[in-house]
DNA sequence: CCTACCGATCGGTAGG
DNA sequence: CCTACCGATCGGTAGG
């Protein structure tokens, strides 16, 4: 792997599970094996060094989101969201992680992106659920943009936190893992939030 | 106010805004109007400091969540949950910034704390939810233990980042602030998730 | 409650 | 890519 990606996977692990203020550069350096000033060549402060992270994972969603939103009937769509949603964070706990903070450290910075990647999903998916309401498939009282944020928090959220379930969710079953188990109930809630209940099935 | 009480709150605070690594002792003393030295003869160190915030406001649910279990029916005990948990973070989003920075920051810690906090809860819902089940009156496929951590975290992440949203939810309808309407999503994704729809009403 | 100070570590630079 | 080094700030202590 090249030098630059390297340092920049070293640098999302550990900004991710330390956070930004709580890793050093010679943390990541150390890391990566090799000495802060030759870490400081490729990346010519800490700060640029977030702004990479960042862009890198959200990067991903630019070539995603667009072809997500172009996914035929809604219900495909909203499936469709969900699993490239989970599937992306589950790939790597610590991109939740990371997301997570960035959120609470730099709130502004946060709201640019909300308006980037949330808002364009939001607008489409709102826009075909008046009619959606109508046909009684969705509740009638759904709030798409409300609803859009929570379930965004509710995946990020929880991926971030799906370590730490072990001890609350004890009883491993003989089918799946904790894991599973956790992820399909957090997908029922979206779809709970979202669609009645189908008359006869 | 007591002088560790306001160090305690402006410590909050700054844990919560820019947290605990993102905090000096000299930035806490300053907004409090001491100097650090004085500060560290209350809390003798950042660590114990850092305990003790966390401490304070997890007293709150051991006076609260005893009585909260007992209460009489099953739809009143949710709604009672749902009610103090809400407006207890609302009451200061900082509580709720900060449980989520000790969560990333501390996972062994907060696994202590679910399994002091959370499981009971749980176990009392989980116990009373397959008769409900049998009734019909919620979701044949709710995962009880699954289903309290997701609606935590949306209760606890929601209220975290509320601040984020005044740019995802532009249309200030007449009636009500954008927070509100929001916090009314929440409850209405976490009720739909486990109640069934009334068949008439 | 303060001033004065400690060694350690921080992000970053000089220079090769 | 390195060694050597910079001033600033860190958590914490001495001493009053």
């Amino acid at each position: 792997m090249a030098i630059r990606e390297q340092i920049l996977a070293q640098a999302a692990r550990l900004f991710a599970v330390r956070g930004f203020s709580g890793t050093s550069v010679d943390q990541i350096a150390d890391a990566v094996g090799i000495r802060k000033p030759s870490l400081l060549y490729h990346f010519s402060s800490k700060d640029e060094l977030r702004e990479s992270v960042l862009a890198q994972m959200l990067s991903h969603w630019n070539d995603v989101l667009p072809e997500l939103l172009l996914t035929a009937s809604r219900e495909e769509r909203f499936d469709a969201v969900m699993e490239s949603l989970c599937s992306f964070f589950l790939d790597d706990p610590d991109r939740a992680r990371l997301l997570l903070r960035e959120t609470l450290d730099r709130p502004q910075q946060m709201q640019g992106l909300l308006r980037k990647f949330v808002r364009p999903w939001i607008e489409v998916i709102g826009g075909q659920l008046a009619r959606a309401k109508d046909q009684g498939i969705v509740h009638e009282d759904v709030d798409p943009e409300a609803y859009a944020v929570h379930v965004m928090n509710l995946v990020v959220g929880g991926i971030a936190v799906l370590d730490n379930l072990k001890v609350i969710l004890p009883s491993d079953s003989d089918l799946g893992s904790t894991r599973e188990r956790y992820v399909q109930e957090l997908i029922r809630i979206a779809r709970a939030g979202l669609y009645r209940e189908h008359p006869e099935e």
